[in-house]
DNA sequence: ATGGCCGCTTGCAGCGGA
């Protein structure tokens, strides 16, 4: 099975994108983020028309989550929760649902966290209030759901280590690395969840996103903040995980690309 | 050294993103 994430950066955009990357990487589930459409504009008959199922939620201009299921594999979506419920907000960022699948029942978490805009800004605070009342709740269903595995999968806005930034002088102490942030990603982890990327020996200076300026992509001067997170009883199960660049060099692209894990029998 | 783009809007300049 597999699972991938990616900010599209309006869906309205990157429609074709999307559909042409899904078509060459028929992915179980997708989790988009940055969405930036209302309910009554999302493109479900076109993602529908491609065999996929869909959970979405949005608002105008800003923010937005989709999650995606494989039809013919036969997917129902069941405990769809949009949102926290542990956190009133009006800023669209979360979209769950629960599985079964060949490895089991899987609760798949699709998340857009805040940005934070600045070290100390009032968005910084919501941001590590937002990120404090997730770890609230994914331990809730920890207790609520035993036998259901987790995959937190999105735009963290974090990158979780220096290994992650492409020039960590130039970001030290700065939005998305600061270490309030990592400690709150720290919190997550805590959950017992994994980092799926690292869970493997992996190339330096690998990112999942890229300035749209001062050729942010050409000189790979970019952050790894879209992140798969999997829970203990999911971590053994993880074959593979990789960073797909190919949608960052098309006419147009996001400023994110896929990040995509792979998982089922047990590894030997 | 600085900042350089992109998408959105009761829109044509300003905000947010990262």
């Amino acid at each position: 099975m597999q699972l991938a994430t990616w900010n599209v950066n309006s869906l309205k955009m990157r429609l074709q994108h999307v559909l042409d990357w899904l078509a060459a990487n028929p992915v179980d589930f997708l989790c988009l983020q940055e969405t930036k459409l209302t309910d009554d504009k999302f493109p479900k008959d076109e993602i529908e028309a491609a065999g996929y199922g869909v959970i979405f939620t949005g608002q105008p201009t800003y923010n937005g989550v989709a999650l995606l299921y494989r039809k013919e594999a036969g997917y129902v979506p069941d405990g769809v929760q949009l949102n926290n419920p542990l956190y009133e907000d009006v800023q669209r960022r979360l979209v769950s649902a629960r599985f079964q699948t060949a490895a089991g029942p899987v609760r798949v978490i699709g998340a857009y966290f805040p940005n934070g805009q600045a070290v100390g800004s009032e968005k910084y605070v919501y941001k590590l209030g937002w990120i404090a009342s997730l770890q609230e709740w994914i331990a809730q269903l920890r207790r609520e759901e035993p036998d259901t595995g987790v995959i937190l999968a999105g735009d963290f806005n974090i990158a979780p280590a220096d290994a992650d930034v492409h020039d960590p002088a130039v970001w030290a102490d700065g939005i998305l690395v600061s270490g309030p942030e990592r400690e709150a990603l720290q919190g997550l982890l805590a959950l017992g969840l994994h980092d799926a990327f690292r869970l493997f020996e992996q190339p330096p200076k690998l990112f999942s996103w890229w300035d749209y300026r001062a050729l942010g992509f050409r000189r790979n001067a970019g952050l790894r903040i879209d992140l798969i997170l999997v829970s203990d009883e999911l971590k053994p199960m993880v074959g593979r995980c990789w960073i797909d660049k190919g949608p960052r060099k098309l006419e147009k692209p996001s400023d994110h690309t896929p990040v995509v894990v792979e998982w089922g029998a047990a590894a030997t």
